[in-house]
DNA sequence: TTGTGTCGTGTGAACGTTAACAAATCCGCC
DNA sequence: GGCGGATTTGTTAACGTTCACACGACACAA
């Protein structure tokens, strides 16, 4: 840091003329080349420290045409699982040495979605993550396929485009076979919007387990993620529940369940012994609200770091022939809200 | 999009040459400089459209020295606060046209924040947003200090950085406050982590409060912020309930609350009959907890608009004479889990 | 000795934009 | 009808990097 021209920060010719070799030799290094001599290559790195140079990106990107950044359009990052999937993403992003931009949406629909991912194009980035768990979003997303490489987070199946999803179907079965095994009846349902993939994956898989067990499938309940909407539907579910109808209840995601096990409380039902529940996701409170919530975890990390693998990929070996799909196991996580019914 | 010369993208050149006038003119259109004559405007923009032509970012920031994009270092986006704050000030960057470039660490000492400042700088941010609620993390950032604009969120009051923060100590002071007004003879405070400037602020806000009141201070009880610690907490907040000593706990934010809620149940004793809460933060579950709680609100988004503004004008005008410090104020919303103690 | 190939390095020309300056045109007014 | 000043437009040169190519040195085989 010595060699004190403030005036402007120093160049590779700077560098080149300390080091004693041309600036392309400096590139050279920089970009490990392989033929440099290692006499060479110590000369421009001590030049590099003693000046404290750093290589101008823009300058960099104007000429290879790759800016090293990937976007990233998602939805209402307050959630606790888009929050996740995000850390995710950008720890694993940063490990392969490129730049997140990010858009977060607060209502999502063509027109917003599209202009996200035009707010991203102007930026040129080299590749595209999007959180897409509603089918609009979704839909805008794929008709940008082609120009640059896009990766779906929680996409649909169909659109011929890149996925990486958690196994929402899977999940579903797995907290609906845990109830029906504890020996209940049946099981009901309180769902996410009817936009929403994840939501359309967990009720799909729900109703699946209950035809394969072949007992009775009752009404959806539904609701929109937040505890409010859990709350309203325990209401409706306490109803159920004081006429004998509803003995357990699989809720499609941790915020709803919360305001459902309040309601429920308000209304005398206790839990698990009257009306067992299971959520959706294991947010960090699960484990203590009254009683533990019995949920389906979901690996966010793991998602960010397969989509981010995924698109890096893609964008090294050009798009595949067939959209991949990858697929990420959730796992069932027993707490107290859920057991065997009273027998009457 | 016709003259389909697919080869490569249209420059500015291709504009001009179908505009009939030179590039120079091309780009002052799209600088919107004054001394164009409107219709050799409207031709430009018409060859624009035509072309579907898009300004190389890269380019214009190599000439300007100016990349548009502002950096964010944060930590553990996870957590409602620090996500809601990120989304602001995406929010408001985006408004104001600039890119947002995010690192967020999951550990905090002087030396990963160093590495994110580090690779920021790489990247040639115009200016840097420092969440920055830890101790070590300030200090860190502060040593930045001359090099780029930055800004720190939650910060310290010292250092000499301009900070737009929440103000700690009134939200504290709203809190115990309340509690003294119905009638408790004095409040416990579950406090967060010692390093953390938000758990400092809400410690002396309590304290202050307890000792301008003129009644006994009880000792602090320690936590981290998670549910975990709450429930820990909560355990001996349920012993000294017992014995009479506690009838009233400032909890230092929401998730630990819910924790303390929880093992306040399970020992049988009664909120807020026996024991009156209050949280700190208005996460949106804290509504339909059971009981609903009484908690402080903090205006996150609030917290990214100012200090985008903040940053913006810094950028703009450069820096000041003095540090700014703008607080942002919290209220105090009213649940049930506060009441009046038991009359003995 | 001479040709052939590899290694290490340098030279010059892009990349696509904005800045600085110069030139041309227009306007109002005496 | 020409003059001063503003307005509009064009020309040329940066910005800092990588790419394509060329060149010399050296090793090895013929």
């Amino acid at each position: 840091m010595t060699h004190g021209a403030v005036g402007r920060s120093p160049v590779m010719a700077d560098v080149a003329r300390i080091a004693g070799v041309s600036h392309q030799t400096v590139s050279r290094v920089l970009n490990h080349h392989p033929n440099v001599k290692p006499a060479t290559r110590d000369r421009v790195l001590a030049a590099i420290e003693e000046l404290g140079y750093r290589r101008n990106l823009s300058a960099r990107a104007l000429v290879t045409r790759r800016t090293n950044t990937l976007g990233v359009v998602a939805f209402d990052t307050t959630l606790y699982g888009p929050a996740s999937t995000l850390f995710g993403l950008e720890q694993a992003a940063r490990d392969a040495g490129y730049f997140i931009s990010i858009v977060s949406l607060k209502t999502i629909n063509r027109k917003t979605v599209g202009e996200a991912l035009d707010y991203l194009a102007a930026q040129a980035v080299d590749g595209l993550i999007a959180i897409a768990p509603q089918v609009e979003a979704a839909i805008a997303v794929s008709a940008l396929q082609g120009n640059v490489p896009v990766v779906a987070v929680e996409g649909g199946e169909a659109d011929g485009m890149p996925v990486v999803a958690v196994d929402q179907l899977r999940g579903a079965e797995l907290a609906t076979r845990h109830l029906l095994h504890l020996g209940h009846r049946t099981v009901w349902h309180v769902a996410g919007p009817v936009d929403w993939l994840e939501a359309e994956g967990r009720r799909r898989g729900w109703r699946a387990t209950l035809e394969a067990a072949a007992v009775e499938v009752p009404p959806v309940v539904e609701g929109d993620w937040s505890p409010r909407a859990g709350y309203e539907a325990g209401r409706r579910i306490a109803d159920e529940a004081r006429a004998g109808r509803a003995t357990a209840v699989f809720v499609s995601n941790d915020q709803m369940a919360l305001g459902l096990l309040r309601a429920l409380h308000e209304a005398g039902i206790r839990v698990p012994q009257d009306v067992s529940i299971v959520g959706f996701d294991d947010i960090p409170e699960a484990e203590f609200l009254t009683p533990p919530l019995t949920t389906v975890r979901q690996d966010f990390a793991e998602v960010g770091r397969k989509s981010i693998a995924l698109l890096l990929d893609l964008i090294e070996t050009g798009p595949r022939p067939e959209a991949e799909r990858i697929v990420v196991p959730p796992t069932l996580v027993t707490r107290a809200s859920t057991t065997a019914p009273a027998t009457t």
